[in-house]
DNA sequence: TGGAATCTTGCTCATCTGAGCAGTCGGGCG
DNA sequence: CGCCCGACTGCTCAGATGAGCAAGATTCCA
C-alpha cells in the first residue's frame, strides 16, 4: 500500500508538473478524490522526488542562504547556483557577479570600503556597474603585486572599483610579503604606508577574496613564495590565505614568522570589523571557505552552491 | 529593462520556489503588484529558467511520451525517465520495469503473448508480479538459446512469464540460427516446431527487445555468430537485430542468406501485428531502437529518455 | 472481541492564482 | 503637434489549491 502511494504520487507529479493538468483532472484519471490528489503531490514534495532548479547564471540558492546563515551565524550568505555550470571559470564569474551586486545594494553605503586583491576581486571590479554607487574611497589592505608581470593588477581593481563609484583609490606601496622582518617594520613605519595602513583599520567595509594553499596560489605566482614554501606551510596545516597571510582550519595563523613579514591589516582587525565580506568560489577553496567562516572572519559570505554545501558539511 | 525584468524573474522564482513564498508576499517584497509578480514567473517558466524534474526510479516522462506518439504514429509510447540514473544496467532495470507494468495493465489481456528472450526480457519477467494476469499463455516467436551455459534462460524467460499469470508456456524447440538452410527448413517442417511457429503467429500481442550490433550482442555471446560476422553484417549497414534478424536503418533485413537460416516469425509479420511491443533500452541501442521505431515494427516502444530524445532527434 | 488510539478520507472555507479586460503610457508617424 | 498603435499595468472574477476539521476506517493491545 506504501509503495501503490508512491507510484499514485509520482504519477500524479507527473500529470501535474509535465501535462499540467488540474487536481482535479488527475483525480478523474486516476480515480482519486481533488485532495487526495493534492495530498499526494504534498508527500511527493516532501520526499524529495520533486526537483525544482532554477537554471540562470545569476540564480542564487535562498535556502542554501539561510542555512548558511543559521548555521554560522553570518549577517549574510549570498550562494549562487551550480546548477548547469560546466567549468570552475564559470562558477567564480557568477559568485564575482553576485558579490557586485551585493555591494551594490550595501547599505549603509561605506565611505571607505577596503579590499585586497587577486583573480577574484578582479572580477568583481569588472562586473560592477559604472555609478553602483557615489563617493566610496577605496583602500587596499595588503600588499599588492610588484615583483613581476602581473604588477599593476592589484592597484587597477582598486583603481576600477573607486572609479566606478566616483571616488577615490589609495593604494598600498608596498610588497606583499618582505624577506627580512626588519624590511617590514622599517615600510610600515614609512609615513605614506603608515597612514594607508590607518585608513585601512578605519575602512568601514571590507571587501576580499582567499586563495587554496597549493601551487596555484596567487602569491605563487606573483614570486612572494616558492612552491616548496606553501608545500611547508601546508604540512604545518594551512588551508589557504586571507590578506596575504596563511590560516589553518582554526583559523589560526600558521607561521608567526611569516606573518610577521607580510603588510597588511591584522586578522584580528578583520574579526571585529563590522561588515567584512568574503568572495569565495571554486571546488579547490572549500576549506579555506570553512576556515575563514568557521573562525569568525568575515561577516558576509559571497560563494557557489558547492562551496557553501561543504561549509554545511553536506557532502553531496 | 529587459535585463532587469529577467533578473527580477529569477528573483521572484527563487522566492516562489525556493522559499514558497506567495506572489502577493513576493510582491511586497520587490515593490512590486502580484499580477507582475505572476507574469515574471510565468516569463521565467516560458523562458526555460525553471525546470521541474521528478526524480524518482519509476517516473515517467509524459511529454516525451507524447512527442513520440504524434512524431512516429505509435499506438503507445513508455518512456522512463533518465534523470539521476548512474549506469547503463539502472536504466535498463527501470525500462524493464515500465514494461513490466505495462504489460500488467494492458487492454484487452492477450490471451497468447508471443515473446523473444534476451536479458532485457528476462529483466521484465523478474519485475512481472505474481498474478499479473490470470490465463496468459505465452509462446516464443523465434528460435532459443541452447548452445552454451546460457541454456536455459530464454526457456525460463518465458516460463516465468506464464507461470506469473497462470498461464501455460510454450517454447520453441530450435536454435536460432542454423548452419545450413536444408536444416533450417527441415526444422520448420517438424510438426512440433510448425505447430509453435502456427502458435507464434496466431499471439494476440508481441512482446521483444532487440540487440545492437556489436561484439556485445546476445548472439554472438551464445555462439551464433562470431564476432567476425557481425562486423561483415556492420558494414552491410545493420545497425542492431530484433528477434535474431539483423536489420539496417530502414528496417530492412541485411543479409538475406542469413535471414533464411533464421528461425522465428517474419518481420511482416510483426509489422501487421496489432500489439507488438518493444523494450528497448541503454546508450547503444539508439540505432536500433529508431530502425525499429521508423519502420513500423512495433506498435508500442518502452525505452529510456535518451534513447526516445534519440528517436526524436533531439540531440541533448 | 472490545475499545482506544491513530490514520485516512472527504469536506468547508479562506486564500492563492491565472485569464481576460479596460485604462494608461510611450513612441512613431503623418 | 497631435494622433494612433502597441505594450504594459492594475483590476475583476472564476477556477484551483491548501489548511483545518469531523467522520469513518484501521490498527493494536488487552
Amino acid at each position: 500500500m506504501i509503495d501503490t502511494d508512491e507510484l499514485l504520487s509520482i504519477r500524479a507529479a507527473e500529470l501535474y508538473y509535465e501535462e499540467n493538468k488540474t487536481q482535479d483532472e488527475i483525480g478523474t484519471l486516476l480515480r482519486l478524490t481533488r485532495w487526495k490528489v493534492g495530498r499526494l503531490l504534498a508527500q511527493a514534495k516532501a520526499s524529495g522526488f520533486i526537483r525544482i532548479e532554477i537554471v540562470h547564471p545569476r540564480a542564487r540558492r535562498l535556502s542554501v542562504e539561510r542555512r548558511l546563515r543559521e548555521a554560522t551565524g553570518l549577517t549574510d550568505a549570498i550562494v549562487v547556483s551550480s546548477a548547469g555550470v560546466a567549468s570552475d571559470e564559470e562558477l567564480q564569474s557568477r559568485t564575482a557577479q553576485a558579490a557586485a551586486d551585493y555591494l551594490t545594494g550595501l547599505r549603509p553605503v561605506p565611505r571607505t570600503l577596503g579590499i585586497s586583491w587577486g583573480r577574484t576581486l578582479h572580477e568583481v571590479a569588472l562586473h560592477l556597474k559604472q555609478g553602483w554607487a557615489h563617493g566610496v574611497n577605496v583602500v587596499q589592505i595588503n600588499g599588492g603585486v610588484s615583483l613581476n608581470r602581473r604588477a599593476g593588477t592589484a592597484a587597477a581593481t582598486a583603481v576600477n572599483i573607486a572609479h566606478k563609484a566616483a571616488g577615490a583609490a589609495t593604494l598600498l606601496p608596498s610588497p606583499a610579503i618582505l624577506e627580512r622582518l626588519e624590511t617590514k617594520q622599517a615600510i610600515e613605519s614609512d609615513r605614506a604606508v603608515a597612514a594607508v595602513l590607518n585608513l585601512a583599520t578605519a575602512a568601514s567595509a571590507y571587501l576580499f577574496s582567499a586563495g587554496q594553499a597549493d601551487e596555484n596560489s596567487a602569491l605563487v605566482d606573483s614570486g612572494y613564495l616558492t612552491v616548496e614554501q606553501v608545500a611547508e606551510l601546508v604540512r604545518k596545516g594551512a588551508v589557504g590565505d586571507i590578506v596575504g597571510r596563511y590560516i589553518d582550519s582554526n583559523g589560526n595563523i600558521v607561521d608567526p614568522e611569516l606573518d610577521g613579514r607580510t603588510v597588511g591589516i591584522q586578522l584580528e582587525h578583520l574579526r571585529q570589523a563590522k561588515t567584512a565580506i568574503a568572495v569565495i568560489a571554486g571546488g579547490s577553496k572549500h576549506a579555506i571557505a570553512r576556515a575563514i567562516v568557521g573562525s569568525g572572519l568575515c561577516t558576509v559570505l559571497v560563494t557557489d552552491e558547492d562551496t557553501a554545501l561543504a561549509i554545511l558539511g553536506d557532502e553531496a
